[in-house]
DNA sequence: ATTTAAACATACCAACCATTCTGTTTCTTA
DNA sequence: TAAGAAACAGAATGGTTGGTATGTTTAAAT
């Protein structure tokens, strides 16, 4: 029936999704033919053309495979940074930052970007399902940083009109941002201290009176 | 001589770079073919070729166009803005966030993104030539903001170990980010609440004891 | 008015690109 | 082990793409 999974099928299907995924990091989606897919991930376009059912169809695939794989390194990440204390929700949202900081530095020395930040501006504007699903994948990553937020703004208090889900989204932005000028710069730097800058900002739009002095 | 200059060709030269600037920032640099922008400026191939040595010759030229329209609208926008008290120079930063964030409201009812952005991200870590000039145009943006933030650093002080440039280039971080965001999710709150948040953010990054209450 | 070059028009082309078609192999299940 | 389906291989295709070749019109300078 169909319950049985085949083993060689989610090889090569996922050796296709990983070049992809690769591949639309460092040149975008429009830049990047199947053929050069293809090439990358060692099959032929029969195989290619038997798990997808074209380039959208694995474009929707990869974005959901680079969720899946994204949220897993960024766990691994954040499990083996040195600041181990998690006890203040305040200190969670800044190592969730180092994590995704580390990640993009990390994934620079082979050059690329955010693939969602890629596809989103590929996309966004021309094909509106790709779009919602973008959308939901923004949501997703401010998402991670809210649940912290809110925890932050019960014990420490928000300053003025601030709002968690606006903040959070703040950090996205920026986190986009910081990768296209460290891109364009070819400069590790940049969204070092963009993440450190930005730190200071959520620091500061918190009353924390007893404060992490850093 | 080459003194000259012909007003019919400038016509059409121009026309092309309106129609390229327009389809780059909707639909990016790799998905619009010069056969759309031929159409979309309705000229012949012949004309397209005689003006431009190819698509990347192009793509340099919008760059240079669009910069230019950028600067005149900006400045327009500037000086229309209602709060004309341009003593203060945060206040000036202020009123430049507030064109931009206008510019791109107003460009958002035709759709489209940030043409540099989209430059950036479709063409930084593939073609060295086009990141150079890119990275030139980030660094621009930023300087804008910096001249008054380096006069806001001597008439308010500076926190800590801040540093205007740093603080400039973040602003067009978060500029870029939000237009990122604001297109995906369809919704020009996004960038205007979080350009709010990004005012917030710079004048606490100020000793401005006398601060303007806003 | 004649010359000369820039500006434009049109047909054409070779490379490329996503996809399809027609098989063959491999695996599962009974 | 027979049968059927899933997985894969590779050649072929039709439409597109950026670019060219060749000719005609327009306009500036003498």
């Amino acid at each position: 029936m169909k319950t049985a999974i085949q083993p060689r099928a989610i090889k090569t299907r996922d050796r296709i999704l990983r070049e992809a995924a690769r591949m639309y990091a460092l040149k975008g989606f429009h830049d990047t033919t199947v053929a050069e897919i293809i090439k990358a991930a060692e099959v032929t376009s029969g195989a290619f053309f038997h798990h997808f059912k074209g380039k959208e169809d694995l474009g929707f695939a990869v974005i959901d495979y680079h969720m899946e794989e994204r949220c897993r390194a960024l766990d691994r990440i954040e499990k083996s940074l040195p600041s181990d204390d998690s006890s203040d929700p305040l200190d969670r949202v800044f190592r969730r930052l180092d994590a995704v900081c580390e990640l993009v530095v990390k994934r620079r020395n082979k050059k690329g970007g955010c693939l969602i930040g890629n596809l989103s501006t590929a996309l966004s504007d021309t094909h509106p399902a790709f779009r919602k699903r973008l959308g939901e994948c923004f949501d997703e990553m401010a998402w991670e940083f809210q649940v912290h937020l809110d925890e932050a703004a019960v014990k420490h208090g928000l300053l003025d009109d601030q709002d968690t889900s606006e903040i959070a989204r703040y950090i996205v932005s920026v986190i986009e941002g910081a990768i296209m000028l460290t891109r364009t710069h070819r400069d590790l730097n940049v969204i070092e201290r963009q993440v450190h800058h930005l730190k200071e900002d959520i620091r500061r739009s918190f009353q924390t009176k007893n404060a992490i002095s850093h």
